[in-house]
DNA sequence: GCGTCCAGGTCTACC
DNA sequence: GGTAGACCTGGACGC
């Protein structure tokens, strides 16, 4: 079964997909060769829906292969999903004003740049950026993967979905420091995953928050292992570009490209884009990521 | 194969 | 408000 969609102008696909490591993990897998993202999607209640996007003739395209029809609510489920994730209701008029005034950011409107790939909640966002503080990408891989894997509900072909926060919660610290690989964060997992079950916290409610992005980053904040970086960046998968969310790469990478910079510290790259305003999260990353576009993505 | 060292953000205690 | 140390894992390195 297909479905199709229509995409805001300038949008692009593969620049949306690969905007960030996002679109290696799991539950998303991406076919380098056919150009497509898959991905598995649960709701409480249901079976676990695995579904591919591409892109032909600019249109999307939405092959379900988990199912050879959909009821109409999983039809709305995965067409809210796909919206979502593509950030495709997000409008960037006016970011995409800001970086054609400025020469050396035109190619960002012209590619169809600054989409940032997002998971199906904001849980697994919050979930997998707490999986990418104090270690290697590669093991925040290996701490996603077994998340999927050990608590997530499997589709026919044995795919994973993410877990849901009720699988998470009801696991113990032991497990997730053994099976996961979670180590110290995983009493933060567990402390996240419960309060959303005792209803306590409601992080899906973010993404349409009217709070100013100062009031929101705080908290983003006051989740137990999300520091600075990570919820800078948890802030901008919520539309909100107000913070850099440096980490050792951002920071390598910034003064590579600006070598001459004599003060080589978080400050002298929070002063070099406080001109951009409430933009300078996006410029800050497609700054770093530019090559990636130029040249090859890095996945 | 084993032991040691290091990098990577955040939290907590302390000044 | 700033700083030091602990947290845990995987990779690099030396033996």
């Amino acid at each position: 079964m297909k479905m199709h969609f229509s995409v805001p102008p300038r949008f692009q696909f593969l620049p949306t997909v690969y905007s960030h490591g996002w679109c290696t993990l799991p539950p998303f897998r991406i076919d380098k060769e056919r150009g497509a993202l898959g991905m598995v999607i649960h709701k409480s209640g249901g079976r676990p829906l695995r579904f591919e996007i591409s892109q032909h003739n600019g249109d999307l395209c939405v092959d379900i292969l988990s199912r050879r029809s959909l009821a109409s609510w999983q039809r709305k489920l995965v067409r809210s999903t796909v919206r979502s994730c593509l950030r495709l209701d997000e409008d960037l008029s006016t970011f995409y004003e800001a970086a054609n005034r400025i020469g050396r950011y035109r190619w960002i409107s012209r590619i169809g740049a600054g989409r940032m790939l997002r998971s199906a909640t904001v849980y697994e966002d919050v979930i997998k950026m707490i999986c990418t503080t104090n270690c290697s990408w590669g093991l925040t891989q290996v701490m996603v993967r077994n998340l999927c894997e050990k608590l997530g509900m499997r589709d026919g072909d044995g795919e994973s979905s993410f877990p849901a926060p009720e699988a998470l919660a009801s696991v113990s610290e032991k497990f997730l420091r053994k099976e996961v690989r979670s180590g110290y964060r995983s009493p933060y997992l567990l402390e996240f995953s419960r309060r959303i079950v005792r209803k306590e916290i409601q992080p899906e409610l973010w993404r349409e928050s009217s709070l100013p992005a100062s009031e929101l980053f705080e908290e983003v904040r006051s989740v137990k292992g999300v520091g600075p970086y990570a919820a800078g960046n948890i802030l901008k998968l919520l539309g909100h570009y107000d913070h850099l969310g440096i980490d050792s790469w951002c920071r390598k990478r910034f003064f590579e490209i600006h070598r001459s910079q004599k003060r080589r510290n978080d400050k002298t790259i929070e002063r070099y884009y406080e001109g951009h305003g409430r933009w300078r999260g996006l410029f800050f990353w497609l700054d770093l990521t530019k090559q990636w576009y130029q040249k090859q993505f890095p996945f």
